[in-house]
DNA sequence: CTTTGTGCTTGCAAAACGCAAGCGAATTTA
DNA sequence: TAAATTCGCTTGCGTTTTGCAAGCACAAAG
């Protein structure tokens, strides 16, 4: 459907090209917070992400290989989505935004937390929560 | 003109409110790069943005706190824009991009290059270009 | 066999984008 | 000093993307 085309050769640009826009990351976040999601749990969040907007986006992410779909063990109706190698590769770039945003809004104190717990020891943080979804990409 | 509308509290979605779209971090990358741009420079980018949509997002960036305009010492039909403490705070965000792009993707040989140099020691990197940025700040 | 849940698709109005042209002020050139 | 050029935008306008609501096929539950 939609293929890449890319602006320029450069790393950033190219980045954008693929989740360079108002919700991809976001759905990449919720993969990291909850590990998998269905397609209804994504639209659950609070951002209230429109349904074709949401179909469009997955699609980009599952082409560019940052997201896969499964099928879900309890039922043929649902679907699986969870995060591949490339896209628990984004968990280093989704920190840095977290501190970005700690540093500069108010965040919820229950975000707060997490990330004192992540000032303490960034590099530990992200390897333990990557094990950690590295796991759930077998299952 | 265009204040910020947040669609939720959570720290991504903020910070996306912001920067998140295919341009806004181009801008950013141009002045962690250059330290300070003009109006033309911009436009002379790889990516050839749009003079209307660049109005738009240094306008965006500066009411956001990212970027700062100037006087040109030059001229005083220049403009020169630079990166506030909150943009060269970008910097990690900007760095973990281009180390997932490098994964990823084919990037220029002087890319690569510069990365190498980040790998060996991504916080010193970090340091030393924040402090780079910091001395042009106030000229 | 009907109703509900799930993952989308479709239609349509509104907003954003992308391109080209234009424009006022500053600066350079003739 | 008048004309041409540079610079940082703005404006118009056609195209694309977004956002909202409704609909729809399939699976599962009652």
């Amino acid at each position: 459907m939609e293929n890449l085309k890319k602006r320029s050769e450069c790393p950033i640009s190219s980045s954008l090209d693929i989740w360079g826009d108002k919700w991809s990351l976001l759905i990449v976040r919720d993969l990291m917070f909850a590990k998998q999601c269905t397609y209804g749990d994504f639209l659950k969040s609070d951002e209230k992400i429109a349904t074709n907007i949401l179909a469009s986006r997955l699609l980009m992410l599952e082409e560019n290989g940052v997201i896969t779909k499964q099928d879900h063990p309890d039922s043929k109706a649902k679907v699986l989505y969870k995060l591949t190698q490339k896209g628990i590769d984004l968990l280093p770039l989704m920190i840095e935004i977290n501190l970005w945003a700690d540093k500069y809004f108010c965040l919820p104190t229950e975000r707060r937390e997490i990330l004192e717990e992540v000032k303490k020891d960034k590099e530990a943080f992200i390897r333990a929560k990557a094990v950690e979804l590295l796991e759930q990409m077998g299952n």
